[in-house]
DNA sequence: TCAGGTTTGGCAATCGATTGCCAACGCGCT
DNA sequence: AGCGCGTTGGCAATCGATTGCCAAACCTGA
């Protein structure tokens, strides 16, 4: 049988303290206060606790103590399914490090509708959590409560909010496409497409200044670039591409600098189906490091972030101010990308 | 300042209680039992409560009814991070549906080492949860106990262990390979290399079975099968191809079945590498689904998964359990895959 | 042996919401 | 007017663990 009996949870502190024969304050201060109880009452603690089988009812714990140890976090408003699994590998980096200092991760949403936020802010306020990891820009909102109401510690992942006033833990998008570009730069490119995501995105913006500006600084002109939109997603990518090939051969760029992998993909995609070829014809870049990038044909170049150490690093910060450390609401903390060449781009002055 | 005073939550059910000038229990009633209290109350207390912004504390209604509405979900060892996005997808879809029906999701994952195996445990035990979501083969365990023994209601997501008394929601693996080899068959293929998994996983046993008995149903003899080993993973494709290019051309299989996308990516990439091509030289079809297969070069035949309905069977049994439906333990859900077919397999008759 | 100090462990209040029980109240009917 | 019934809302116990406070027990050294 499914079991679903009515019984409470399971042997309680006083039962432990029955079987040991000593008070339910004894029980609690053997269990958790090293040093505060003598040696052999503590043994003769844990051995009826074992017996029993007993193990401390959290819930209970959190009420008395108002203080949870479970992280609420919110995931961005898709899950952007596709090749990069920045999200999965954020996530799992997360939880390993909140889960190694004893703390639980709640998911708030996997998606933005108007009663997913309804569902994370009464979670943000119904005291069951101790703070939030923010993998979105848009700041959850319900009627006029934000998650910043709920009084609760937050800190965005991957999104850098620090000017408004939250804690960030971020790639550095920007000079990161920038060694990019100038790596291409160096291999005689002269004529650049950037196929761009959405445009009201953090990302997008840090991306596709980091490409303008550098090109600028090099020097190459405003024709050497061509910006086209995607959409962070393989449509996007193949979209571009139909695009980029309505121009006449020649007067085709030989560098594509894509804002993410699924960009590129779906661009190499359209463009070799065409009959081009990369990167003979053009070479192509990602950016996002998908595990897949290195065992596609042509394997792909990208722009690899450092997924786990950004995990770990929100988590991280943001435990340290759940526990009480004084932390600026404007600290950023910048986790470097790692430029990754493979056989989608190639030298052209050879 | 990074905030974290001592107050307490927020407002609670008394400041409610005085500010409508009414007892507790009336907010109590007034807010969960519809009907309970007369109207004109109510509206008192209801307003009460949002001029002060009230909230109700999860904790303690949950130490008080002896029942959250928290599950919990435990990713497997290692997330498979590749191409697949079965893991997400999965989670995505549990986590919508346990959302609309108003449970929270915790997550966890397991992995070899011992804390974490640990950490699901004592939340098992610890009264936060009410059921749990498992994705996972090893079924956690610390000393003597086992998650069986929280008296947890459990469902396996993926893996079959209704054998075991767990009631599982998985794919039809068996008759959908079945299915595949029989294209093949059917394209003019009669030399096949499977290339598989691990050995001690249950997918594994599931799709090897099932090109085995549909070759010999079919009446391909034994020497039309080379099962080499992989390992769910790119690398793994990798290997087998090299073991497969040992072979002179004239004497390898013309169809490679793969136990999943990454490992038939892997292949592809390897054989490519080499100088074959697919599918001219050789057939490779993979199983799961990666969205990025439709867009390699060559797109990738598979086998899909529905990895959303998946989800959402196992939420919904699980809730049905949770509220104390009777579900016999050997339940098992199966879910259609369905085989999409692409550049990568042809036709050889012709 | 005793004063003074330090451990040790128990008592009971507390966290916030729920709920069984009961009293008060209002209504309709005789 | 009086009875009975249904409705409404308050009292207080309860869930399980923690912790401030205090008293008992123990130790030390003179």
């Amino acid at each position: 049988m499914a079991r679903n009996d009515d019984r409470a949870f399971g042997p309680s502190i006083s039962d432990v303290a029955r079987e040991a024969g000593v008070a339910t304050s004894t029980v609690s201060r053997a269990l958790t206060k090293p040093g505060r109880i003598a040696e052999p009452t503590r043994l003769k603690v844990e051995a009826a606790a074992r017996k029993l089988g007993y193990t401390v009812n959290q819930t209970a714990r959190s009420l008395r103590v108002g203080q949870t140890r479970t992280v609420m976090i919110v995931l961005p408003e898709t899950l952007y399914i596709g090749a990069s699994q920045t999200v999965l590998e954020g996530l799992e980096s997360v939880a390993r490090t909140l889960t190694e200092r004893g703390y639980h991760l709640l998911i708030a949403n996997v998606s933005r509708e108007a009663w997913t936020d309804e569902h994370i802010i009464t979670t943000a306020f119904g005291g069951t959590i101790c703070g939030v990891i923010l993998m979105a820009t848009l700041p959850p909102k319900v009627a006029e409560l934000t998650l910043a109401d709920a009084g609760l510690p937050v800190v965005s992942l991957h999104f850098d909010q620090s000017a408004a006033g939250i804690p960030s833990v971020v790639s550095n998008d920007f000079t990161a496409i920038a060694e990019a570009v100038l790596a291409l730069i160096d291999m005689g490119h002269s004529k650049f497409v950037y196929v761009g995501g959405r445009a009201d995105n953090y990302h997008e913006h840090q991306r596709v200044s980091g490409v303008r500006e550098t090109l600028a600084a090099q020097g190459v002109p405003a024709e050497g670039l061509e910006v086209l939109r995607g959409d962070f997603n393989f449509g996007g990518g193949v979209r571009a591409a139909e695009d980029y090939l309505k121009a006449a051969p020649e007067r085709r760029a030989t560098a594509v600098v894509c804002a993410n992998d699924d960009t590129a993909i779906g661009f190499i995609k359209r463009v070799t189906d065409a009959g081009l070829s990369v990167p003979e014809d053009v070479s192509v870049i990602g950016f996002d490091g998908a595990p897949v990038g290195a065992f596609l044909v042509p394997s792909l170049s990208t722009i690899q972030q450092s997924t786990t150490e950004l995990g770990q690093q929100a988590a991280d910060l943001l435990i340290r101010i759940v526990e009480g450390e004084t932390v600026p609401l404007n600290t950023r903390i910048e986790v470097s990308c790692q430029l990754v060449l493979r056989q989608s781009v190639r030298d052209i002055q050879a």
